[in-house]
This record gives C-alpha cells, sequence and structure tokens, in this order.
DNA sequence: TTAATCCCTATCAGATGAATAGGGTTTAAG
DNA sequence: CTTAAACCCTATTCATCTGATAGGGATTAA
C-alpha cells in the first residue's frame, strides 16, 4: 500500500506540473494550503524530493521550489519509489535498489524470486510509464468534466 | 514488501504442497523445525491459512494440517492477499478488497486511480498465475541442480 | 536591514510487525 | 475413561515505522 507520504508527494508534485510553465517559485505553504497537506510535513517530503533530484529550491524571501526536469520526464514511479521505496516485493527481486533479503538463503523464497521479479517488472512496466505530465492532464479533464456536470 | 509473515506462510504451504499426495495430517511443529520458522508464530498464521479456507486442520492427538485444495487450484497471490492484505496499492485501486480511500475524493489521486488499477492488474496477473504446485515443482528441481553441482 | 522563506533537529502518539508466554480445548489411542 | 499430544485462543512484550508537530536556524532578495 502506498503511504500517505507518498500520496501527498504525488499531489505536490502533480501540482508543480500544473505550475511548470513559466519557471516560477512555487511556495511550500501554497501546495500545503491547496492540497490541504500539513505543511511541515510536506517539508520534509519536498527536501526528500529535492535530495533526489526532482525539485529545485530556492531559500529566502521570494524562494520557492519547483520541479527540476518537465512533467513529462517524472514518473509516478520515480515518486513512490523515492518515498515508499523500491516496487518489488522483496529486496532480492528489486532491480533499482537491489539487496538480499535476511532469509533470502532459503530455497523456497528462492523459488519465489523469479516470480517476484516478474511482478515488480510488471508494476515497474505500469508505474515509470505514467509521467506527472499525464496525470496532470487527467487532473484537469477530469475538473472540467466536474464543472459541466455541476453546470 | 513483503511481511516476514507473508514468506514464512508461502514457506509452510509449499512444505504442505510438497507432502499433499497422501493427504495426511501434517504437524505444525514439522513445518516449524524444516522451514525454520518460530512455532507459536507459524501457528498464529496457520490459523488465519484456517480461516481463509487454505488449509484444513485437525485438533488433538495425531491431529494435524494440510492443504483444503490441490497445490495447482492455490496461488502465491491467495496466500499473499490473506496474510499482507490487497495487493493494490491503495483501497480504491483493490479489485478484491475494494474500499475508498480516506483521501480518495481529492482529484489527483483520482487522476491516478486508473494506473494504479492497472498496477494492481499487472501484479495480481503475475502473482494470481503462480500456483504452489509450480513454485514447489521449481524447488524441487533447484534443490536437485544444487546437489549435482556439489557433487 | 529585514521580512519571508526554506531547512534542520528533536519530539511524540499511535499503529504495526515480529515474536513469546501460558494455558484451554479437543482428539484418538490405549 | 484416562491421557498424551496436538491445535487453538488471549494476552503481552519490544522494536520499528508512520504521521505529524514544534521551534528555531540559515539564507535570500528587496
Amino acid at each position: 500500500m502506498l503511504s500517505s507520504k507518498a500520496k501527498y508527494a504525488l499531489r505536490a508534485s502533480v501540482f508543480l506540473s500544473e505550475r511548470h510553465r513559466d519557471q516560477a517559485w512555487i511556495l511550500a505553504s501554497d501546495i500545503a494550503e491547496s492540497e490541504e497537506i500539513p505543511k511541515k510535513f510536506l517539508e520534509a517530503i519536498l527536501v526528500e524530493l529535492r535530495d533526489h533530484g526532482i525539485i529545485d529550491s530556492r531559500r529566502g524571501r521570494y524562494g520557492g521550489c519547483r520541479l527540476a526536469h518537465p512533467p513529462s520526464r517524472i514518473s509516478v514511479g520515480d515518486i513512490i519509489r523515492i518515498i515508499d521505496g523500491p516496487l518489488a516485493l522483496t529486496p532480492c527481486s528489486s532491480r533499482t535498489q537491489y539487496g538480499a533479503c535476511a532469509d533470502c538463503v532459503d530455497p523456497v523464497i528462492c523459488a519465489l524470486r523469479p516470480v517476484l521479479q516478474e511482478a515488480r517488472d510488471a508494476v515497474a512496466g505500469v508505474l515509470d510509464g505514467c509521467t506527472l505530465a499525464q496525470l496532470a492532464r487527467s487532473r484537469r479533464s477530469k475538473s472540467s468534466t466536474t464543472r459541466r456536470a455541476v453546470a
């Protein structure tokens, strides 16, 4: 399951995507308010995203943050991996962060590994194939649909 | 990530698969010893598997447990779902245990949902496509390979 | 100089994960 | 009918993770 933190990170990232056009610095407090994310908690998330090169930030007055790359170059998988760790079901079936599990010597788990790798490739294929740009576009179309439905 | 509990459950299930031929009652303590699983912890796991119809059990002297179905009819996905919960990344993208997430009203998360559903279908496809029988077979071939390599 | 902003460290309550303890209940063999 | 042996139930422990809050330090552009 996704953590709240990862969902917040995705929401914040999409928010930044929508405002990425003019390269302006966006306030963390604006994101927090618009997306209803606890401000201090969001700050910690933004730091992680910055440390992993997803966003750039500028301190001091008139500072803020913005995506470090075009929204079409950042995937859902990227964000989730940074916040929640590898997509794989075990360390030993991860490709981006491979590591032996403590109990990986066991033959049954090893018998399991090919399946788990297949599973991880399947999820990764989907989540890495979906970019922030696509999410932002989909959000835009949904909100307009809603508006039309309400009208 | 898979919990230890789920790995234990898978190991125990494969162990039962290997001995399913003669329909005998297998002792929990035998599974615990062979698979190096803490006995009391394993007992709790077996109860869960029993409650979900994966295994049958008989109490009292000469009791034990065994698979309630042929190993070819029980999938890795079945076991994982019972022990660790839905394969989906959010309640709202689950098919077997659908439920709205607390924050599912948010449009970005909703924009995310189709992707998450795709991801869940992808993992489910893999994990439900792998049965205990296949795992047991793969374990058998591996251990013989090992023996050959050692010899 | 200063107001505004990101950033760092510490802390906290609650949930979850992994395991242990101890006995209760049931069963089949003798 | 007794009894040894097994599953089964409740409670408890300990460590870690999650989600969040607090307070201020460092930095920047006007």
